[in-house]
DNA sequence: TCTGGGGTCCTAGGACCC
DNA sequence: TCTGGGGTCCTAGGACCC
C-alpha cells in the first residue's frame, strides 16, 4: 500500500492589504489597492473589496482608477509586512519543522507526520482560523500529495478557501485549466505553447512530442510534464530560503536621470542601501552587477566578480562606478540597479582569514589597488573612458 | 496596460584547465 | 601540429514568481 504525503501550501491573500486592513479596520470594507505614487506607476496588491469593480495586482494605478473611481491608494509600509510575515512563519513552525517558505506570504509544509490526530482537513480550518483571529491574516490552503498539485489547489479558491487535491482529481479539476495557470509557465511561453496546440493542462498532460516540447520547456520539459499528470517527488525542503543568492536595490527614475553626475550620485544611494542590506545579513558578496534600462526600455547589465569577498563601500562603489562607465550611453535612464551576488556568511570568511591571513587583512588602499589592477587587466576598454562627461 | 522592486533559476557562448 | 572531450567558472541576458 502506497503512503501518500500530506503536503500544505498555504497562501496569504491580498496580503499586503490584509496586512493595511489589520492595522486599520476602517479600510476593511473600502477598495484599496497598495501603490507608492497614487497618481502613476502600479498596484502591488488590491484588496478584494477592489478587485469586485475587476482592479487586479499589477493594474497601473490610472487603469485601477478608471474602473474603481473611489478606490484608496495606500503607500507600502514593507516594515509592517515584513513583521507580520514574521509572526505567519514563526506559527507555522509551531505546526511542522517541514517548513519551506516560498515567499514574504506563501509556504509549504508538510504534515504527514505531525497532524496531531486532526483530519488534514481539520488541520487546515485550525491554521486558518487561528492566522485570522491571531493576526487578522486571510489564508487559502491547498492540500494534496504534493508541493506542485497543493499550490494549484490554494489558488482554486481565494479567498479563505481550503482545497483538496487528490491524484485522483488531476483529470477533472486540473486538466480543464488554461495552461497559463499552470505555476512555473509565463506569458512569454503560452503563445509558443499554444501554436503547437496546447490551450490547456490536459492538452499538456497529452502532447506526445517531447522533442518539440523541450524547444519551449528546455530543461524543465519533464518536469512540466510530470506535473501535469499531477507527480511532483519535490520534498518540502526548510533549507532551501535560508540561502541568500543575491541582495539587490534598483529604482525606477520617473523624471529620467540625464546625466552622469545624476547617475553617479543615484548609484551611490542604492549601493548603500545593498550594503546596509549585506551587513544587516552578515553577508559579504564577490560579483557585483549593475543595471541600466534606459528611455527606450532596452535594458543592459554589466557584472564582475572579485577574487575574494568583500562588503566594504569604497571597493564595492569604485567597482560600481566602473561597471557604469561601461553601460553608460548618451540617452535618459530610466532605471538603475545595483546587486550583490556570490554571498558568503561573514563569519565563514573571518575563519578562512584566520588560517590563510587572507587579502582582507590587507590595507584598504592596497586592496583598491589590486581590485582596479584586476578590472583594467580585464576590462582595456575601460581605460579609454572615452564620450564620459566627467 | 506603456510598466515596481524584490528575488530565483536557466541558457549559451567563451575562457581556461587537464 | 589545425585538433579531443570533459568539467568548471564567468558573463549577459531572459523568463518567471510574488
Amino acid at each position: 500500500m502506497k503512503k501518500y504525503r500530506i503536503i500544505f501550501h498555504i497562501d496569504l491573500n491580498a496580503f499586503y492589504a490584509s496586512c493595511e486592513e489589520a492595522e486599520d479596520p476602517k479600510l476593511k470594507n473600502h477598495p484599496i489597492g497598495i501603490a507608492k505614487n497614487s497618481d502613476r506607476g502600479i498596484l502591488t496588491t488590491a484588496n478584494y473589496e477592489a478587485r469586485k469593480y475587476g482592479v487586479t495586482s499589477a493594474m497601473n494605478v490610472y487603469e485601477a482608477k478608471k474602473r474603481c473611481p473611489h478606490i484608496k491608494i495606500v503607500p507600502p509600509n514593507f516594515t509592517l509586512y515584513e513583521e507580520k510575515s514574521r509572526l505567519f512563519f514563526e506559527y507555522l513552525e509551531t505546526i511542522t519543522e517541514k517548513l519551506e517558505p516560498a515567499s514574504i506570504d506563501e509556504g509549504y509544509l508538510d504534515v504527514t507526520e505531525d497532524l496531531q490526530g486532526l483530519h488534514p482537513l481539520e488541520l487546515a480550518e485550525k491554521i486558518q482560523a487561528h492566522l485570522l483571529k491571531e493576526y487578522q491574516l486571510p489564508a487559502s490552503i491547498g492540500i494534496a500529495p504534493n508541493p506542485f498539485l497543493a499550490k494549484m489547489a490554494s489558488d482554486m479558491k481565494k479567498p479563505l478557501g481550503i482545497t483538496v487535491l487528490r491524484k485522483r482529481d488531476v483529470k477533472e479539476k486540473l486538466w480543464p485549466l488554461p495552461i497559463e495557470n499552470m505555476h512555473g509557465i509565463g506569458k512569454k511561453t503560452v503563445p509558443d505553447l499554444k501554436l503547437i496546440g496546447i490551450h490547456t493542462i490536459k492538452d499538456l498532460a497529452n502532447y506526445e512530442n517531447h522533442h518539440t516540447l523541450s524547444r519551449f520547456l528546455g530543461n524543465q520539459t519533464n518536469a512540466f510534464f510530470d506535473k501535469a499528470w499531477g507527480n511532483d517527488s519535490r520534498l518540502v525542503d526548510p533549507t532551501r530560503a535560508e540561502t541568500i543568492h543575491s541582495i539587490g536595490n534598483s529604482k525606477t527614475y520617473e523624471g529620467f536621470l540625464h546625466d552622469y553626475e545624476s547617475a553617479v550620485k543615484a548609484l551611490d544611494q542604492l549601493t548603500q542601501t545593498v550594503i546596509k542590506r549585506l551587513h544587516k545579513h552578515e553577508r559579504a558578496s564577490k560579483t557585483i552587477t549593475v543595471q541600466v534600462r534606459f528611455n527606450d526600455f532596452t535594458q543592459h547589465s554589466k557584472n564582475f566578480s572579485l577574487e575574494y569577498h568583500t562588503s566594504d563601500f569604497d571597493i564595492i562603489f569604485e567597482l560600481v562606478e566602473d561597471l557604469f562607465d561601461q553601460l553608460f550611453e548618451e540617452k535618459p535612464i530610466h532605471l538603475l540597479g545595483v546587486s550583490a551576488g556570490n554571498l558568503a556568511k561573514e563569519e565563514t570568511l573571518f575563519k578562512q582569514l584566520n588560517i590563510f591571513e587572507a587579502k582582507e587583512s590587507m590595507p584598504k588602499e592596497e586592496q583598491l589597488d589590486k581590485i582596479l589592477e584586476s578590472i583594467n587587466a580585464n576590462y582595456p576598454k575601460n581605460l579609454l573612458k572615452k564620450g564620459f562627461k566627467k
